[in-house]
DNA sequence: CTCCTTGTGATAATTGTTTTCAACAGTAAG
DNA sequence: CTTACTGTTGAAAACAATTATCACAAGGAG
């Protein structure tokens, strides 16, 4: 069960990290295209998954939108704009966030998830703009 | 732009409330055909976005799954099991969870969504039970 | 009543993702 | 080298959830 780096693979990790952000699987298959015109989208999507099985991927499923990839394995959360949808990295303390370590409702506690929404600088603006007239 | 409640509304509200869990579109669409046998899916998918634009439900968004809608209006977080994917309450303390109330990144916050995973009491049994074997 | 808005059910379309499958490639024996 | 096995691929179809379209019905406002 252990993992081939087929050249395929290789290159979806490569951009990914090339790009530092959060990519949807399409955005990734644009720009893996260039270099591999004939791969298709189920491959990307595939080896997307692979690659976060083991974990040398994260992948950002943040509430009802597509799904994005991140290749900083490090411990972060993420805020988005609730406006323009941009999701950027949020470094919040450990101790900013206690939770029950286990026994809530008797469940083995595997994990959490923390979505900060906001509105960004840019759609500030925006909205500032948009209310004058 | 006043809502009116039409019969249709006021029966997925009833429903919802009826249930007290959190329930998907097509859970609700079952149990609403059972007295409107000639509604549609749409018009459920239609009224729980409306009911909850102006906060008469909310809307969970549970990170790669189907969106689920809870008559509870009370700011509550939530913790699903990552096997049966079952969502329950759950009961965190505002200083459990503190965060930057402003100015990350820029960002004007406009809310949270905390999202714990584990293991339920049920699937905990089920795995041990696999295990032995 | 007429005009205007809102809500409706049926259906089609779209989106994001997964599955299927035949062809192909890498490895390990025999 | 042949054989068998395994994993991977691209193309296409299948899939589930959601959203858009449309023609029609119901409910006021004037
Ligand atoms: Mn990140
Ligand atoms: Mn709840
Ligand atoms: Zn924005
Ligand atoms: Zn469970």
């Amino acid at each position: 069960m252990q993992l081939r780096m087929t050249n395929q693979r290789e290159m979806i990790l490569r951009e990914l990290k090339k790009s530092k952000g959060h990519l949807t699987a399409d955005e990734l298959y644009e720009r893996v295209k260039k270099f591999m015109p004939r791969i298709s989208l189920a491959t990307v999507y595939r080896n997307l998954e692979i690659l976060s099985d083991v974990n040398m991927i994260r992948k950002l499923e943040i509430s009802g939108r597509q799904k994005r990839f991140d290749s900083e394995l490090e411990d972060h959360d993420h805020i988005y704009c609730v406006e323009c949808h941009r999701i950027e990295n949020l470094e919040i303390s450990k101790n900013q966030v206690e939770l029950p370590v286990e026994d809530a409702h008797g469940y083995t506690i595997t994990g959490r998830r923390l979505e900060v929404t906001g509105v960004c600088p840019r759609c500030q603006k925006k909205i500032a703009k948009t209310k004058k007239q």
